[in-house]
DNA sequence: AGCCGCCCTGAATAGGTGTTCAGCTTTTTC
DNA sequence: GAAAAAGCTGAACACCTATTCAGGGCGGCT
């Protein structure tokens, strides 16, 4: 009498919500959250539109676990090449350069995720990832600070700052089609990556090598 | 059997016309770009729905003229300060500095103008407003790599950089209600203004003291 | 096998906002 | 003062999407 979702059930259910989730992620990359539409996202995942209703409350709770599920993975990406590094400053750089280019490695999805214009639902979730992750790199500010790298100063506002930099010189519309070439995006990490340091008050001597240094793993994400 | 326009029309349609801008400015100070709707505008200009039409063939247009008369004040308050200037670096100083507080002053305005989400169709009309306003900094930038006072560059990229560490830094997400403190806001635009200068190039100490000359004209705005 | 219930479907619903337009008011001209 | 044109009104329309739900079908239980 009693109905129990067997193994097999409770998978592909799982597989069918990664499904969505997948397809709203892909949606985004390609349009924006402006593609994120319930009804082509649920054609993407090969089911109808109410289904997706059987698997996220509304689109907003689809959009902000979508947003969560990428700044996760980039929060990983940040504290694997930041911990990788030699010192403080190294580490600075590298959390820098990782952010730019995952942003601009996935341009659109970014944009989407983290500037685009959305309903006021998934401002909070939005709000949240940029915080995890300039929080991030507030830590490295932080530690370079402490290790007498880089002259005191407010973390938070410089993180935030950092950020932005990045976001806008890399996904904003600037980011004209130039920046597909490999060669040309491997450019600009590294410029972005010396003025990020720069600005902190790094030298600019010492700020050259650190960006040498990290953006050499990033090579074969770059394409050279 | 003519009729034409007496002067007196003349001047009525032209004064509608502005309170309609008005109204759509004040909405978006308010509300952001959300908040420009056209039922409310109407009413906030004391006319109704459709003559909103008889002024802007839709929406989109009336956004985009009120993106466009914001900036050219912005691009105006830019030169004034910079032009002011005794040098080159000092003129970057105070056009950064310009921007900051501009951009503090009038938050959800800015926000609304230069990031918040809106239709496709508006997003040309942003992008040539940032694209303005990057250009002015980046005539700075230039100028100052000419004189020798900062290292040889991509002005354009820096410039880019700048105003996304700028828009982020004072208006973005992070905007917590402790930037309308006076106090505070000073310290956030000097503190941004010195990040800047330092991403550009500038050595720490001398960016500190163009800092504290450049804030000072700003001295009123700031309410200190 | 056969019943029961969960899962899925997709067309219909609902709500919100830009845009239109037939009718009314104001202004101009003679 | 009256006709004609322009300007204004605001309710109705149009469109776009998120969300719902009655019904079909498949999977699990005995």
């Amino acid at each position: 009498m009693v109905y129990r979702r067997t193994q097999q059930v409770v998978k592909r259910l799982a597989a069918r919500r990664q499904a969505i989730l997948a397809a709203a992620r892909e949606a985004a990359a390609e349009g924006g959250m402006a593609a994120v539409q319930i009804a082509p996202v649920a054609q993407r995942a090969h089911v109808a539109a109410g289904t997706v209703y059987r698997y996220f409350p509304s689109k907003a709770d689809l959009i902000a676990e979508l947003i969560a599920e990428v700044t996760r993975v980039e929060l990983q990406a940040i504290r694997r090449a930041a911990d990788a590094a030699p010192g403080p400053s190294s580490a600075l750089a590298a959390a820098v350069t990782t952010v730019a280019v995952h942003v601009l490695s996935h341009r659109k999805l970014a944009w989407g995720i983290l500037a685009e214009p959305v309903d006021v639902d998934v401002s909070a979730s939005r709000l949240m990832s940029r915080r995890e992750i300039a929080g991030e790199l507030e830590l490295r500010i932080a530690a370079a600070v402490r290790a007498g790298h880089l002259p005191a100063q407010d973390t938070a506002l410089a993180a935030t700052a950092l950020l932005g930099a990045l976001h806008e010189a890399l996904v904003g519309p600037l980011a004209t089609d130039d920046l597909n070439d490999p060669a040309r995006m491997r450019d600009a990490v590294q410029t972005v990556t010396l003025l990020a340091l720069r600005a902190v008050g790094v030298m600019d001597a010492r700020a050259r090598g650190l960006v040498v240094q990290a953006v050499m793993p990033a090579r074969t994400l770059l394409g050279a």
